[in-house]
Order: structure tokens, then C-alpha cells, then sequence
DNA sequence: CTCTAATGCCAAAGCGCTTTGGATGCCGCA
DNA sequence: TGCGGCATCCAAAGCGCTTTGGCATTAGAG
């Protein structure tokens, strides 16, 4: 059942048919009314391919999932994301449309998806310090929202980022009021935007207590729960070793709170950690008082708004960029506590 | 550029240029040279849009992910099926699309899916027992790949499985000669084909023996780290708990490890598990010795081979259905010891 | 009662590609 | 010389929808 032969069952032009479908005004209600009726009578569903050749809309957002040797976007917190994103696409018709690219292919994909036409616009996942996939997807006319930022670039795009330097710098602060000073950062991959924005906020809080941090405790490497283990290890070995951590993510976290263990150490009493609390679905930081100390920010709800955002850039064009800064809430848990000279002068008190 | 424009450009009908570019034989290779030079100056790229309309091919593969209130597939698992999956469809011209849907919209989306022809074949995930989405997408004549199976269901159909009953057997006979009785089972969702499968092996190995299990100490949910944590709470507080456990997966593990440790108990000493790994690369089970006993099978190689199949029946859609059936490894690493009987009978020896 | 302006509908021309069904020219063979 | 067969190419007809540019018909204004 195809548009001309529903017309014809009603005796009306494919124009009309097609105009009653789509809610143009140049239709009777009544005639409306009967379309509407006769389509679902007759189970029709437009052909996706037809409409969107003849509209020259492609109705679907790309996701371009960077990987590389080195790392790997496929990752729970993109599930998570994608999770949020998802909801809104099918909300207003659009599919989603996943491709995992090389580093190498970027470029050229890019490029090919905007010639071939096959999305309206694409979500940046993972930008990078100094991110190429700005310049080149601005260039290429298509419209993007980055989820998270580019330092380096200072041309204007649309972004849905969390505060990062922020909430690393809240979270540094409150290990420095509870005593801490030698104070280890679990951070991502050295050339992530966000986490070069940790660290500043980390080096920030240091420097507003005129402190400074010992550089050698700062780790950078992909956020798995491997990587969490190894590096507290390697930091509980170090000549003097931190009291304190401070986790970009709960998942090496889980690591980290594994090599405590090993080591005998109890979490919080013994050591102490900040998480960045993703709030993933399959991780939750919970319980009457929270697993961990945590920087929170919902990567479910930064999906929601970046679609949000993006569709709003592909129905408006020629609009301004718009961003949106998220403010992670940093909530108590069970895994701080005042660093051993703190709590020796504490019980002096 | 199109293709009108280009075959201008070079004096030949838009007819032979399409025939040169998609390898027809009907066309000199001298021309067909001529004309993939001139493509590649001009940079022109087929507008896929029209080109999926002409062919009546969309071009894309299908996977929908089953959400409700309930359970989310949109899990860590997924990221890794998808990452499998996903490379094979780019190396074959083929994009993901992608759907997050909520079970009462399922049927719904599937034919609406069908008919608008936005896919040229789906995968379904997470499989219940008795899973009504099979016999509505034969019925669809959608080509379809089944990531595990579905008992209830006698039709013959494509699907890539992990063989889940002989592992779970193979993990609890494992966990029997070491001495434990008393062991628990920390499933997935009761409905889900894969859990009823692990369940049977679970039984079966204490069937085999003349032993029977005791089903209090069988749980189902949803694998998440929380599930792992409170239902081994749960069971270390039981009168008479368990010496063993066996889990699903490496996430509900970690929960697990954690409850052991709340409880000062050394897992593989004081309590073994034994885990199912689906060696997901954001949670590697590693070391000289693994952390876990696991029973493993690669995801992201189900991904692949699920890509493969199904790429196989769209281009040939006569053929026989085809099953691969993927044999877990059972691997010894640290989180397994006798039980505390057997030790002291080891011990006296 | 005429004239203008909506109102409601339709025919036909795209969208950019593939594919069917020739057309043309050239060769070899009888 | 004539003709079948092959190698190359092309015109035109789709694919199934949207959208442009009318054309009647009716309603409202003067």
C-alpha cells in the first residue's frame, strides 16, 4: 500500500493525500478526517526512503564513536548517553544512526556523511583538547553539538558540557579542608578536553590555598577498572604515598576500591576518595550514605539535552550556538574522611 | 555534484556513469577509468537517499533495544556487541541504526520498521523465553539475527548463542569438586532466555551428581553492580549461607566482591565465585592469575559473528536459517577455592 | 449583482539515483 | 555482401514521496 494507491482507493490526487497526512492547512477536515481514517484502515506508513529523498531531509542523527588503537568510545558512559539521546530522536521522528570510525577514517567520514547526505547533523563524542572535528564539521555545514568542549578552539559551536574544572576543584578543596595534601588524581586520557579541565580545577584548588600539587600523584589512561587497580597500586607503593584520590569515574573507582582492599586498607577511614559520579544505570552511587563521595552529573540527561539541542539546530539553522554548562552536585559518601594528621589533631581537640 | 552533473562534465549519459561507478560490466574500461578519475577530482559521492530509494535497499541493519520500566538493555554489554557488530557493517557499507524502544511500542515499531523500509534486517537482543518479537518478524519476512535463543519457540531461525547451559553446568561441577553444596546463583531477569538456560546447567550439574540445589539460594534481577552487592548481603546473612556463588556477569561480580569485603571475608579463601565474563574491554578479568574463575565467551565477537550472519541471509534471504552455537572457556583465576569441609579434609590428609 | 479573495483540490515536475530496453557501430564469418 | 553477435553507450521510465503552480468553486465585500 503506497501513496498512489491510497489516493486512488479514495479517489483524491496523491497531492491531497500527501497534504492531509501532513497536516497542511489547503485540506478540508473533513477530507482530512477521511485520509486519516482510509490510512489507517489500509496500515499506511509512508516510505522512509521515498519521503526522504523527496524532502532532502535525511530524518536521522549521526553518532561517530572515535576508536583507536589507543581507546575507545563504545564505553558505558556512551550507553548511558545514548540512553538519554535516544528517547528524544523517537520523540520527534528521527533515527539514530551509530557508526564506530577510526581515528584515521574521521575526516573522510565526515565528509562522506555530508556529501551522501545520510544524516542531518551529528553529535561529537570525546572531543579532544584541540578538536579537528570542529573546524572540519563547521566547515562542512553540518549541523553538530559537541558533547563536552575544545579548549583550543575559540570559534563559536554548540556544546552541552559539565563543569569540570568546577567540580574537580570542589572536590580537590574539600580533601584539602579534610587534611589532605598529598592527593592523587585518577584522570582520563592526557588529550581529553574534560579531562584537562579536571585537572586545571584540581591544580586551581591547590593554588587558591596556596598549595601546590605533586604532579607525579596526577595519572592519565582510559577510564577502566583495570586502569583503577594498576594506578592505586603503582600510588600505594610510591616513597610517600597519597592519603587521598580523586576518581574521574566510577568505574575505575571499582579498581581503585579493589587495590584498597588488597592493600588492607579500609576506604574513607584509611584512604580517601572522590569519585566523578556519572549516575550510570548499571553503577549506581547509592545507599542511605553513597558508596563513594561524588561530583554527580547524569551523562543520561546530558543525551537528553544534547538532542534536544541538536534538533533545535536543525530546525533553526541560522540560530546563534547555543551551550549549555551543567553544574555537578558534589555529594557526601562513605569514602572521605579527615586525612590521618587531620584526625590525629582532631582527637587531640 | 551530482550525477547528472558529472556525466555532463564528461560527455556520457548519466546511464554509463552510474554503470561505470558500481562495476557493471557493459562499460569499456577505459571509460569506466575516465570516470572514476573524474569522480574522485570532483569528489562526488552518490546521494545516499537516492540511491537507497532506486534500489529499494536501505542500506542500514536494525537494532532496536528493549526498554522498560523494568530492565534497560542499553547496557555495558551492548557497547561491546555493537562494537563487534558495528565494524563489520562499516566495512561493508552498511550503517547501524538505532532504537531504544519501550516494550508496549515494540510490536508496533517492528512493523512500522517494516514497512516504511528503514532497515534491511534487524537483530534482537536479549531474547526472552517465550519471545514474541520472532515470530512477528517472520511473519514480517524482516531478515532477522537473534543475539541467544528462544526456548519456547520451535520455528526455525537465525541466531548466534553462547551455549550458557554447558558453561553454568561446567561452573557449578567445578564449584561442586571443590567441595561446595551450598551454592548460590546470582542470575539475570528470570524472563530472559539466557538466565532459564543457566539456571537448567546449574540444576543439571547437581542433577548429574544425585545432588539437588537449594533454589533459595537462586536469585534473578537485573546485572547491575547494586544487584551484586545487596543480594550477597542478603545471602551472607542467610542461617545457613552459601559457600559459593556463581554470577552472570563481571558487573553484578564486582557488587559481590564488595559485600565479601564489607563482611571481612577473602573471596577465594572465605567464599568462592565464579563469574560468567563476557570479556568486556572496559572490564577486563585479568592478570597472571585472573581476579575471577570465569566461564568466558567474547561479546564483542558475538557481535561480530552476528553481523556476519545476518549480512549473509539479507544478501541471500533464501537460504536456510543458521545457528553458531559459541563454546565458553572455563578459566581458573582467584576467586575459587575448596570449601571450608574440603580444606579440612585436605588439611587432616 | 459583480469582483475579489479564500478555500479545496489536482496535474505535473521534481528529488538523484538505478535499470530496462533499445540503439549504434564494429567485427567476424559464411 | 550480408548478417548475427558483441561491445558500448544512451533515452527514458521508474523508485514513492513532496511541492510548485495552477484551476475551479464558494464566500464575502462593495
Amino acid at each position: 500500500m503506497n501513496l498512489k494507491e491510497l489516493s486512488t482507493r479514495l479517489g483524491l490526487s496523491p497531492t491531497t493525500v500527501s497534504r492531509a497526512l501532513n497536516g497542511y492547512p489547503e485540506v478540508s477536515e473533513r477530507t482530512r478526517k477521511r485520509v486519516e481514517d482510509a490510512a489507517r484502515r489500509y496500515n499506511y506508513i509512508p516510505n522512509t526512503r521515498a519521503k526522504r529523498l523527496a524532502t532532502g531531509r535525511a530524518m536521522s542523527i549521526g553518532h561517530l564513536l572515535p576508536m583507536s588503537s589507543e581507546h575507545e568510545m563504545v564505553n558505558p558512559v556512551f550507553s548511558d548517553f545514548i540512553a538519554g539521546a535516544g528517547k528524544r530522536y523517537a520523540e520527534e521522528g528521527y533515527d539514530l544512526f551509530l557508526s564506530v570510525v577510526r581515528d584515521e577514517d574521521e575526516e573522510h567520514t565526515y565528509r562522506d556523511l555530508a556529501k551522501r547526505g545520510a544524516v542531518d547533523g551529528v553529535v561529537v563524542h570525546g572531543p579532544l583538547v584541540n578538536d579537528p572535528r570542529i573546524p572540519l564539521l563547521t566547515e562542512l555545514g553540518l549541523p553538530f553539538v559537541v558533547h563536552g568542549r575544545s579548549s583550543s578552539i575559540n570559534t563559536d559551536y554548540n556544546w552541552v558540557d559539565v563543569n569540570n574544572r568546577r567540580a574537580f576543584e570542589r572536590a580537590t578543596a574539600l580533601l584539602l579542608d579534610l587534611g589532605h595534601r598529598r592527593i592523587a588524581l585518577l584522570n582520563g586520557l592526557a588529550n581529553m578536553d574534560f579531562a584537562a579541565r579536571r585537572l586545571a580545577g584540581f591544580r586551581d584548588a591547590f593554588i587558591a590555598r596556596g598549595l601546590e600539587p605533586d604532579e607525579d600523584l596526577v595519572s592519565h589512561a582510559e577510564m577502566t577498572e583495570t586502569y583503577g587497580y594498576a594506578r592505586m597500586k603503582t600510588l600505594l607503593a610510591h616513597a610517600d604515598p597519597p592519603t587521598a584520590a580523586i576518581v574521574s569515574s566510577i568505574i575505575p573507582a571499582l579498581g581503585v576500591r579493589r587495590a584498597l582492599v588488597d592493600a588492607g586498607l579500609s576506604m574513607g577511614k584509611d584512604f580517601s576518595v572522590v569519585i566523578h559520579d556519572d549516575d550510570l544505570s548499571y553503577f549506581r552511587n547509592e545507599g542511605d550514605v553513597p558508596t563513594y563521595t561524588a561530583t554527580r552529573s547524569s551523562v543520561r540527561d546530558a543525551g537528553r539535552r544534547t538532542a534536544d539541542m541538536l534538533l533545535e539546530a536543525i530546525a533553526h539553522p541560522d540560530n546563534a550556538s547555543r551551550h549549555v554548562l551543567l553544574e555537578a552536585e558534589l555529594t557526601l559518601g562513605q569514602s572521605t574522611g579527615p586525612a590521618p594528621a587531620l584526625r590525629q589533631f582532631l582527637n587531640q581537640g
